[in-house]
DNA sequence: CTGTTAGCGCTTTCAA
DNA sequence: TTGAAAGCGCTAACAG
């Protein structure tokens, strides 16, 4: 049917189809099982003489032979492959350390990746499980971008399948998510120990888990060191700059402005440090900052870097796909809820406070 | 050997493999035969009777029939599958428009991306092709993270391929990149149009591709407009913040400073709106800046927006994946090489040059 | 130690 | 209008 025939010269024999174990088989003058064997390491087990599998090597080489996965996969049943579904790769440098995690655990255990990304579409999600599951995907994992709840399909439960980034009310799932509390612990703490009482905290208005989770830590930190909670410390606005920018500006024009802020991402925090420039205030000399992401770039352009908290995308992603494989072998559990930490990444937005000379030389 | 047949209750028939297209042909009381043709739109050709496409129809439905991808493609020879190597997804944002964009073409042509990530080194690189061969992708598509010469591996000759935002000295692949020269060209028009006439260019010490291209256009377009090009106007540094500050700083200091910066990219574009503001301009007052790349974080965060030139990362992904399928599919010509226009981004910090009267109301 | 044989699940002539 | 049969390329009993 194809016309690939053009530049064929120097090989006498015209090869219309790409060599198989048959051939190779031929020509070392052992059967195909032989050549399987060899091929799959199995030639040990069966006592093959190293002179023949040298043969079967010579002969691979000189046809340029290469197994036929799909071959061998349909009569193996497996595919050695997984499938990720994820909503939206575009739009978020989230999904690069994500993918690259999953793809390496993937990578260590001999399995590939088929990725497809559905743009938060129901039914290319459903066109691309059902496309998946006919390739015969050992299992599946489901990202999402941001840290979110998720209603599943159904038919993931007939099959491994693990949550990156994710939850489902239907606790069967193996998730793994950042541990945003303990981040937020993290940040909060660090500003603590530098001294700082009064500290605010910039909220997002979106309902989505790390908002009350990453709240649920500051009041934490909060407590374990015996600072009362202050509601009105607390401004809310969207998690972008703008939102930042407002949400710090209410924050600063307080009577008794907080001494240092705790922001719910890093996009917030930029907000602040404008609020903050604008009212001739320097960072961190009048006013402490701490952020939650660390996307690179928000911390490249603060002036001084943003501390900031990282998320474990990278981490989330290997975890994953290490469930999944766990899972698929029979070893690992499944419906485990699973969180990674977040590490605080302290780089230069955080002082002690201006007017507590009893923490001047703590930082 | 997997034991999940713990709530099969009404079922009663236990399943321990999947249903196939024998246990649909029994159900519906015709052949396999049939049953294929009719899963694969084929019934019309062969003039089966409605009633029968329904009962086949229904017994799928019934048993959960789900075709099995393996075996067909081994019948007939055929993966509908696409390899897409890329070096470094985890630490660049232009990764994901140019999967999705990969994707998306894929996915009208029903076929599936499997993805490998090399982070850059040989061997994983040499291994993912040879898995994907094994796996009989029926092309390829080599992608880099930033426009740059890439040495290919010999056996990508061997099957279609198309490089993407990259090229090779081996002009038989077909290759897609970013237009710099003509992106470049508009950024400096639109530059000159505010009436400006001394403008300055922030280059980057990098040896790439991007680094000449855009310069050129740059030249190219004051050349268009009889503007000479003054050589003392073109300042150095490396391509991030701190190289663009420097780089400004450099030519703001000059007796004559430029009134106007064109920069390799945003974030040199960041740095330069730092080294203006030390000196107390503002932008676009005092200065104006163009930028390259259209990062979303910098824009966000630069006070004013950015003007800047779109890189256009999905369309190359998309029209990559279109030009593979093409010669798959025998019709599309190999070893072309496609330049994609970046559109400039108009946003505020543009102006007309201070002292320009004669242009005070064009913009 | 090696080969024969029987499929994996599907598509596709070809014959009925 | 439908079915039987032959294989795609490989693996894995089982037999020698």
């Amino acid at each position: 049917m194809k016309d690939n025939m053009k530049d064929n010269m120097k090989d006498s024999t015209k090869p219309r189809r790409p060599p198989n174990a048959r051939d190779v088989a031929g020509l070392a003058e052992v059967s195909v099982s032989t050549v399987s064997l060899v091929l799959n390491g199995k030639a040990a087990l069966r006592g093959i003489p190293e002179a023949t599998i040298q043969r079967v090597m010579e002969a691979v080489e000189r046809v340029g032979y290469r197994p036929n996965a799909m071959a061998a996969g349909l009569r193996r049943q497996t595919s050695d492959t997984i499938g990720f579904i994820s909503d939206l790769i575009a739009t978020t440098p989230h999904a690069g350390p994500m993918i690259q995690g999953a793809q390496d655990a993937a990578w260590e255990a001999e399995k590939i990746l088929i990725i497809v990304n559905t743009g938060d579409d129901r039914s290319v999600q459903d066109r691309a499980i059902e496309m998946m599951l006919q390739r015969q995907v050992e299992g599946f994992v489901y990202a999402t971008m941001y840290h979110r709840f998720v209603e599943l399909p159904a038919v993931l439960r007939e099959i491994p399948s693990v949550l990156l980034d994710c939850r489902s009310e239907d606790t069967t799932f193996t998730s793994v998510t950042p541990d945003e509390q303990s981040g937020a612990v993290a940040a909060t703490e660090h500003l603590l120990s530098a001294g700082h009482r009064r500290i605010g905290y910039l909220q997002t208005n979106a309902r989505i888990p790390a908002a009350m989770e990453r709240l649920e830590g500051f009041k934490m930190a909060l407590q374990s060191r015996g600072v009362d909670f202050d509601p009105h410390l607390v401004a809310t606005g969207i998690d972008e700059f703008s939102g930042g920018f407002e949400a710090a500006s209410s924050l600063l024009d307080l009577p008794t402005p907080p001494s240092a802020l705790v922001c719910f991402n890093d996009r917030m925090a930029a907000g602040a440090f404008r609020a903050a420039h604008r009212r001739g205030m320097v960072i961190p000399r009048d006013l402490s900052v701490a952020g939650f992401d660390n996307e690179e770039l928000v911390s490249l352009f603060t002036d001084p870097a943003l501390t900031t908290v990282q998320l474990p995308h990278y981490e989330m992603g290997y975890w994953a796909v290490t469930n999944l494989l766990g899972q698929i072998a029979g070893t690992g559990a499944a419906g485990i809820r699973h969180r990674i930490a977040c590490p605080l990444v302290a780089r230069d937005s955080v002082g002690p406070p201006k007017d507590d000379p009893s923490s001047r030389d703590e930082n």
